[in-house]
DNA sequence: TTCATGCTTCGATGGTAGCCGAAGCATTGT
DNA sequence: ACAATGCTTCGGCTACCATCGAAGCATGAA
């Protein structure tokens, strides 16, 4: 007969309703957590768990460690394409499908990721200094440049001596929840992060246990100098 | 939550191994019957009924009826280039498929089906005429042109009144077995199988049982002269 | 007509896979 | 060190669905 279940094999990853959901969240490129992606199933952790196994095993997804949180996203953009096709298909026999909607403003804005800055600015920041050569990533390694060094003395009055740990990098590419791109993390953004709130350009919400980091003026104008991309 | 189930219900029909071998043996564009696809799957023609009827229910195959027949084809590009699509995620991470084999070349060359011409040649005969603009086709439906009726009684001798018959049409999109593409049938496609053998074009195989067309090497000169297209 | 072929429907069976509860690691924070 | 969180593994349960036997319709042939 023939060889192997070869296409069965993978469309059936996507047959299942639990996996599909999860696959459907991750097509805006962006990566989810575990949980998240359990949740969005709904389905329990567990259950979300032997899923995400299968559609690694699969090639479909794949996973980034990140603290005790385990980040999916779709492995790249030929599978996302092909869930597009396969939308594409089901749309002209029945049901469209709805967008989940937007969360929190604020929050997605600007917030307390552990001790950094993470959100839309986190993100903004890390795609400046990326942008400028200031720091040099590949996947998950961020480094710093000796532009970048001038850069943080010059500008945030930072200098990389403060920065050594013995336990903790110096730079590091944290996944941000909301916008599911990379901000910066390890002792640098650590450090400017509380430089941000030294020079009083921002602070933690008051609310108890409200992870919001609010800017102000005088701060966001100077965020925007610095970091900034034009318009924002 | 989620609205329906969508993208999971139509890679669920090509998720079934069964199922996504029959798809696999249409990829190809051509059209095969129910107990062909059957076969091609290893399973038995009920089971491939059910089959069938859900991927004609998910819009992926659309069948047409011949005879006591049921072909069945891909619905249209869209479905092949999913189909391709999942097939190149599933090489990325194990086997690929190995072709399934030819059969009988003379089979497919040239044969009789029922009582016109089928095969290789009988698709090349009626691409040939459509190209033409001396038979005008839409779905199955073939209808003779004012030239086409001039091209017969010119190079063939056939007179367009000699066709009518109370319950055939004169012309009929049939089937290919063999290429899975339409060629000609109805009484005009008779007329002209009966003219080959006539002008001593060609001969039906004395083997019994055999559908073989043999044609003589005057006859398929004088065939590919009429209807070939270039070398063949 | 009667027979044969191709396909479908019905009913019953069995294997598979999704699902969750409970327990086990791993990482982080106090 | 201990506790908390996030994720994984294990075991059993359940439900779905592919599968086939048997019977029922169609179409075409004799």
């Amino acid at each position: 007969m023939k060889s192997g279940p070869d296409i069965a094999m993978v469309a059936s990853l996507v047959g299942d309703p639990a996996r599909a959901n999860m696959l459907t969240a991750l097509m805006n490129g962006r990566a989810l957590t575990a949980s998240e992606l359990a949740q969005e199933a709904g389905i329990t952790p567990q259950t979300a768990s032997s899923h995400l196994s299968k559609l690694e095993a699969g090639g479909l997804v794949e996973p980034e460690k990140q603290g005790r949180h385990r980040y999916y996203r779709l492995t790249d953009d030929d599978v996302a394409g092909v869930l597009e096709g396969l939308a594409g298909l089901a749309a002209r026999t029945g049901h469209m499908r709805v967008r989940t909607g937007p969360k929190d403003p604020a929050l997605r804005r600007a917030r307390i990721c552990y001790d950094h800055l993470a959100g839309d600015l986190g993100v903004q920041m890390l795609d400046s200094l990326r942008e400028r050569h200031l720091v040099r990533q590949r996947k998950q390694e961020i480094e710093l440049t000796a532009e970048g060094e001038r850069f943080l003395v010059k500008h945030l009055q930072i200098s990389p001596d403060m920065l050594s740990h013995p336990r903790r990098p110096v730079c590091k590419a944290c996944l941000d929840w909301s916008e599911r791109r990379h901000h910066l993390a390890g002792t640098l953004g650590a450090a400017m992060m509380q430089r941000f709130a030294e020079l009083k350009w921002a602070a933690r919400d008051p609310t108890p246990g409200s992870r919001v980091v609010n800017f102000t003026r005088t701060g966001e104008k100077q965020f925007a100098a610095l970091f900034g991309s034009g318009q924002d």
